[in-house]
DNA sequence: CGGCATGATTAAGG
DNA sequence: CCTTAATCATGCCG
């Protein structure tokens, strides 16, 4: 601005004031009636006036108000002005023009494409506290994938609306400033040189300034979507150990059902619920239900892995829900099966067993890896035989209780329940030839839940009661 | 710090 | 969608 006037100034005292000495600038010019007949007599006047004019900031306010006031009252004052006006825009126009184009700004594209994707300043969803509230309700209609989003959805929102309201304050801000530039330069045209081209300059300079505010904005506004979107991958990625109780609980309905650990919809949701319970008193990690797949397909690989290294988890929990589930009828049961002839004593083959365990470990895991790796029906027989016919003798009907148990464990606490339960308990005891054998030809547990195939080769004759007492 | 345990993710298959 | 199997990355413990 004060360049401009300079410059204006210079021009004018270029093309007009030539060769005209400066005498002490005191005192109003008289008004000059002598505007007759000699142009020098007429640029002498100009220049006159001219100089008042750039010689006026150096007095007094007094004097310059008075002074101010006879020059607007000068009778040349609109033809002045209006030169000034053009030679004004001639240079404000070859000003703008090295400086008019402004270029899409591939940064502030880049950011608002980001902004879009990130779903931060698309259509507003009806207002952010709806947005929220439908997240929350998809929350709670029981989508996992919602429960684990949520809070981030939350904050996307937090930030969305903090957003919108930052933008709408700026352009406002933006329309105020502007509009009240624009009155003041107004007012000032009446007493300056100011043509409504150059108020439209100035409201582009504004708007140019208020746009890379609002760019700063969405930067920002990016910046905080990517840390809390890296934040939450961070924090997903990031391995938390669950609660030792929600391990627990998750265990033991594994080992309840290692015949066929596949809880269903409802059983999952049921242990998530139950985990986080568990867990309120812990760390406040409220486990969802594809939390509780995850374990469950970790335990499955893990334990079938290596069944070897499990199988103390497994006695322990085995034992402990068939304590806990049953009481009387367990220990009825144990009797009748430790008075029983075939099996003198559970209890001794079951430590037997487990002794066993150490030397049979080793073949055990041979066994293991030979489902997994060949045909189910030439090796199970050559490579334990007795081992074989312990299991079959014992497992036969141990499996179909625990299919059983499978079945009914969820409603009922009948005797049937009850004897499942021991069974699986027997199960978990006898593990070193139980686990292989439930599962199918290829290690897996998806051939166990159709106890018709599984059952029919050495179930032939005997049924479930048989087996048990025997 | 090394090694194992463990939750999460991914690819492939149904 | 589910599963398995492999893998990643971290947590934890000696």
């Amino acid at each position: 601005m004060m360049e401009e006037q300079a410059r204006i100034m210079q021009a004018l005292s270029g093309v007009t004031l030539a060769g005209h000495s400066v005498q002490g600038g005191m005192g109003l010019p008289p008004p000059h009636g002598h505007e007759g007949t000699d142009g020098d007599g007429r640029k002498q006047d100009i220049g006159d006036i001219l100089h008042q004019i750039m010689t006026i900031t150096d007095q007094s306010l007094d004097e310059a108000q008075a002074k101010k006031h006879g020059l607007n009252c000068h009778r040349m004052k609109p033809a002045l002005f209006s030169v000034l006006c053009e030679i004004k825009e001639k240079t404000g126009l070859s000003i703008r023009g090295a400086q008019e184009q402004d270029p899409p700004d591939p940064q502030l594209m880049r950011l608002d494409n980001m902004l879009l994707a990130e779903g931060v300043s698309g259509p507003e969803k009806g207002g952010g506290s709806a947005a929220a509230a439908a997240a929350a309700a998809a929350a709670g209609g029981g989508a996992d994938s919602s429960i684990e989003h949520s809070d981030y959805r939350a904050k996307l929102t937090q930030i969305r609306q903090i957003y919108h309201t930052e933008l709408e304050k700026y352009e406002q801000a933006c329309n105020e400033f502007t509009t009240h530039v624009m009155n003041l330069l107004r007012e000032q045209s009446r007493t300056r040189p100011i043509s409504p081209k150059e108020i439209e300059r100035m409201v582009g300079i504004i708007h140019r300034k208020f746009s890379s505010i609002q760019m700063q904005l969405k930067q920002s506004t990016c910046e905080a979507v990517m840390i809390l979107r890296s934040r939450f991958l961070d924090a997903r990625r990031k391995r938390r150990n669950f609660s030792k109780q929600a391990t627990e609980i998750l265990n033991e309905y594994f080992y309840s059902h290692l015949s066929n650990p596949y809880p269903s919809e409802e059983a999952k949701e049921e242990l998530a619920k139950k985990c986080s319970i568990t867990v309120s008193q812990g760390v406040g990690t409220t486990i969802t239900v594809s939390q509780v797949s995850n374990w469950f397909g970790n335990k499955r690989i893990r334990y079938k892995k290596n069944i070897g290294k499990f199988q103390e988890e497994a006695n322990l929990y085995a034992a402990k829900t068939a304590v806990t589930a049953t009481h009387a009828v367990a220990a009825a049961i144990h009797n009748s099966q430790a008075n029983s002839p075939t099996t003198p004593n559970s209890g001794f083959q079951m430590k037997d067993e487990e002794f066993q365990l150490d030397s049979a470990e080793s073949k055990n895991s041979l066994l293991t890896n030979m489902f997994t790796a060949g045909s189910s029906a030439s090796f199970s027989l050559p490579n334990s035989g007795d081992m074989f016919m312990n299991m079959q003798s014992l497992n036969g009907a141990s499996y179909q209780g625990a299919q059983v148990g499978d079945n009914v464990q969820s409603q009922g606490d009948t005797i049937r329940h009850a004897i499942s339960q021991t069974v699986g308990y027997n199960d978990g005891l006898r593990h070193p030839m139980y686990s292989p054998h439930s599962l199918n030809g290829n290690g897996g547990w998806h051939g166990a839940p159709t106890p018709s195939s599984v059952t029919s080769p050495n179930e032939g004759p005997g049924s479930v009661h048989s087996d048990t007492s025997n």
